[in-house]
DNA sequence: GTCTATAGGTTGATAGAC
DNA sequence: GTCTATCAACCTATAGAC
């Protein structure tokens, strides 16, 4: 999981963790240095500006974790169906495994700052377009028409935000499997 | 909007405002009693269960004004799709107004609660359940079978959480035009 | 760089006068 | 039913010893 050992890197592991599972608001800085078994003194030493830039490097650290989760699984497959097929499947195993958001998503982190901290807004606007566009650039390989793959692209990313959203909330994966049944109906008839 | 005067519906539409905006955790009882200009001594006599008690009840108020709205406007077509195409340009109107989830969507409430409160969960599981269920009514209606119409009732419903999301972290509209076309292709083909 | 102590503020909740 | 005063617990952040 986390390679190195520095003070820094078990504070931001563990808050990106944390912020991703039970949100910004719900997660204070207390909690996070007694999980990470860290003094006070050492998270205003790494983090001067406090809670908004640990908050800001976790978002951006579960961003590259999400993503390359996303491209390990849609390089499996090269057709795009069976690759979200398999992506999907991967992601109801591990809310199965354990109905938390890590590595899955930051819609929670992303509705807390919307209207409360631009700084926090912007970088979580930044995930969702990196996503999207991991799945645009899917479509595309496989022969898309750029204008159409964006378009598509964000969609898949709406419908898997919406999904897991409903997935954690109900405590079950239905949401999940409704959705790879119309994508496989949307991605199959509206090609090229 | 609100019809009487009194204390506990003052409190009540105030922080059914308040928890769906910011959320249940950035939302103190301080702030509601403020804005809604109510003494402590009253929330805590008409909720005496207190914030847990007052987050239920918003979450069940705001569920009647969205399922509200939501048969408002996909009564006004008899075509699902044209429905659809409405409600969507209806939320999209309102968000460009005013970039506020006030009696749009529960998801932040949800997210909050689903790994904290079960039973906050649950009442936003059956919101979410409503929701799709006016989808799936409007579709078995125009002639979907029931289990299709159900399946694509709660797709529907993912797919507008999943746009809404996005769309008050972008501060635009453009996932919720996005869904629009997906969802007059979805509906358009595979009817019956 | 690490750690403790503590400041200064806010939170949810309670007690008790009226 | 209404209101105020107050509580203990928590929060983010800082100061300063080591």
């Amino acid at each position: 999981m986390n390679t190195q050992n520095t003070s820094r890197e078990k504070i931001l592991n563990t808050a990106t963790k944390l912020f991703q599972i039970n949100g910004f608001n719900a997660t204070g800085l207390n909690e996070i240095l007694e999980e990470s078994k860290s003094p006070k003194g050492s998270l205003y030493y790494y983090f001067p500006e406090g809670k908004e830039q640990l908050a800001l490097e976790a978002i951006q650290l579960a961003c590259k974790s999400i993503v390359e989760r996303l491209r390990g699984t849609m390089d499996k497959y090269s057709d795009p169906v069976e690759a979200l097929k398999y992506l999907i499947s991967n992601i109801t195993d591990d809310l199965n495994d354990e109905n938390k958001l890590q590595d899955i998503s930051i819609s929670l982190m992303a509705l807390e700052t919307y209207s409360s901290n631009e700084k926090l807004r912007l970088a979580c606007e930044q995930v969702f377009t990196e996503l999207s566009n991991v799945y645009a650039h899917k479509l595309i390989q496989s022969g898309f028409a750029p204008q159409k793959a964006e378009e598509l692209g964000m969609a898949i990313e709406i419908m898997i935000e919406g999904a897991i959203t409903i997935c954690v909330t109900r405590k079950d994966t239905v949401p999940l499997s409704a959705i790879s049944n119309i994508l496989n109906v949307l991605l199959s008839q509206d090609s090229l």
